[in-house]
DNA sequence: TGCATATCTGCAAGAATATGCAGATAAGCG
DNA sequence: CGCTTATCTGCATATTCTTGCAGATATGCA
C-alpha cells in the first residue's frame, strides 16, 4: 500500500499546482500554443512579475517549459492535454453551492475548449 | 471574460479540495461505494478525527454525502466518476521530476481503476 | 555606453491550510 | 442511568501560499 501513498502525494502535488485561478487561467491560454510572459499578463491582466512567478512554480512541476527568443520568453505546454483534461473537471463544478451558474460554466467551456476563437464574455 | 474568471475561481475551488493525499486516497476508497468513518480510518491507516475533518470538507463542497445509520455514518461519492478523473490526472504525474517510478504509478492506476479487488502493495 | 523593455528573484506581511489533541454529541447496550 | 463506541467540533501551533514591491539580469537599440 504505500505506493499508492506515495502516488496520491504526487497527484496531489499536481492538484495543487493546478489549484489557483491564475495558474487554470494561464493553462488555458496555453492550450493553443506558445506565448510569451508579457502578452500572458496583459491577457489576464495581472502584473507581469506575477504571471512569471506562477510560470517559474509550473516549469519547476514541468507543466510548462520556456522557449527563448531575444529578450521574449516564450512557454508552452509541455502535454497539452492537461488542458482539456482540466476543463473536464467542470464535471464537478456544477451543482455547487457557490454563485456559478449552470450556463456560464458551459460557455466557458466552449470558450476554453473550441481552438480559440476571439470573442471574449 | 469575468466569466471565465469566476469559472477558473470554481474550478480552482475544487483542485484545491482534492489537492491533498489523504482525501485523493479517501476518494478513491470511495468509488467502489459507500463507507463509514471508522472504516475509511483503519483502512489509511488515520487518526479518526482526521479523517472526519476531510469529510467535512468534502461534505461542504459536495463531493461527498452523509448517510446515517444509528452511529455509524456512512459517506458516498456525489459523482462516482470523480475517481476515474482524478486517476486520468496521473498522465500528468509520469515525467515528473520527482521519485515515483513508472511502474508504481500504472500499478496504482490498475489498482484504484480495477473495481478493487483485494491485493495491497 | 546608456537607456528602455522583458523577465526574474528575493523578501516581508498577511491569509489560508494542516495537524494534533481535548472535549462535545449521539447512539447502543446492559 | 452509566459506559462504550463512533464521530464531530474547537482551538492552538506549525507550515505553506499568496501578493506586492523593490531590486537584479538580460537583451536590443541608438
Amino acid at each position: 500500500m504505500p505506493g499508492r501513498q506515495l502516488v496520491a502525494r504526487e497527484l496531489a502535488e499536481i492538484f495543487k499546482v493546478i489549484a489557483h485561478p491564475d495558474r487554470i487561467r494561464m493553462i488555458e491560454e496555453l492550450r493553443t500554443g506558445e506565448k510569451d510572459v508579457n502578452t500572458l499578463a496583459e491577457t489576464l491582466d495581472l502584473p507581469g512579475a506575477r504571471v512569471s512567478q506562477h510560470l517559474s512554480l509550473m516549469r519547476a512541476h514541468r507543466l510548462v517549459e520556456e522557449r527563448r527568443d531575444g529578450r521574449h520568453h516564450f512557454y508552452h505546454l509541455i502535454q497539452p492535454e492537461i488542458a482539456d483534461w482540466i476543463v473536464d473537471g467542470l464535471d464537478f463544478v456544477e451543482g455547487r453551492l457557490s454563485g456559478v451558474s449552470k450556463s456560464s460554466i458551459t460557455q466557458a467551456r466552449r470558450l476554453w475548449t473550441a481552438s480559440a476563437k476571439a470573442a471574449n464574455s
